[in-house]
DNA sequence: TATTGTTATACTCTATAACTATA
DNA sequence: TATAGTTATAGAGTATAACAATA
């Protein structure tokens, strides 16, 4: 029987890897409304990277639907806000309570170092392995058809 | 709004790419049931890296109640079955048929196509990237609770 | 008594479509 | 007419628990 077979597999190794994650952030925002779904949900709103709630919900990769209730529960908790968009008042635009980016700074300094206890097995290889991820995830967004990343790097892409 | 700070986020970056990696897979194996998922069964049963359905699901991360389906489905199309084992007949070895075998080195060589379309941004770092996240997958293999990979290395993980 | 596999059930997550309000 | 957001509904995917067979 040869384990390492399978394991040599690329779908293998995200989905192991994606679940690890997903399971150790999870306990770290396991009081957050929507769990680390949630979390991202306050990170997109504190750091202001969407002007409306589709393309918040492009980002993250999930449906506009299920995006209105992650942001009832946790406009409910009181760690983010819908505010009207005055030029287009179709647009909700989702920024972060003070209580909401309290808890975001606090969790992502757990998250981080998380993320580094998880990739200790690589050593200085670290930085390394998150930068490729990072190209390959960029490159893999763009062609994402959920994903509007073309509008904020259309300079790059229509070329 | 500065887009390049939520993308600077290992869970972002692994969900991106999982998907991406996942809908490319999804299109090659449309055809076959249980898509990805149970194309994976597949190539675990045609590598013969399980000895019973517990352990097969254990790899694969998903609930043996799963599998069950799963393999109802590929056994009706004639892709893998289920083999007594004489030694412990509780236990059941999913082996893959002629044809099981057949579709597996196709398909298998279509995903690592897909694989190096989807990595070509990194270039000449490819082989780099798939070594560590290798890396990487395997410790957080060694440490979910639904894996029983600790069986198989536990010479290593004893110590 | 513990474990493998199956089955039925329930639950969660996500997608679909219809609706409103704005443009 | 098209888009943002909401809502209700349906669907897929997953987990839970009870069961029979075997150890």
């Amino acid at each position: 029987m040869a384990a390492d077979l399978l394991k040599d597999d690329l779908g293998w190794a995200l989905g192991v890897t994606l679940r690890r994650y997903l399971g150790v952030v999870h306990e770290i925002v396991s009081d957050v409304p929507g769990g680390p779904r949630g979390f991202q949900v306050i990170s997109s709103a504190a750091q202001d990277l969407a002007t409306s709630q589709v393309m918040m919900a492009g980002h993250l990769g999930i449906d506009r639907s299920v995006l209105t209730y992650l942001i009832d529960d946790l406009e409910a908790a009181g760690l983010v806000e819908r505010r009207l968009d005055p030029a287009d008042r179709r647009n909700r635009r989702i920024v972060a309570t003070e209580a909401g980016r309290e808890l975001w700074c606090e969790r992502r300094a757990a998250i981080a170092r998380a993320e580094d206890d998880m990739l200790s097995v690589l050593g200085g290889d670290r930085s390394t392995f998150k930068d490729l991820l990072q190209r390959v995830a960029l490159a893999a967004d763009r062609l994402d058809p959920a994903s509007d990343a073309c509008q904020a790097v259309n300079g790059l892409v229509d070329s």
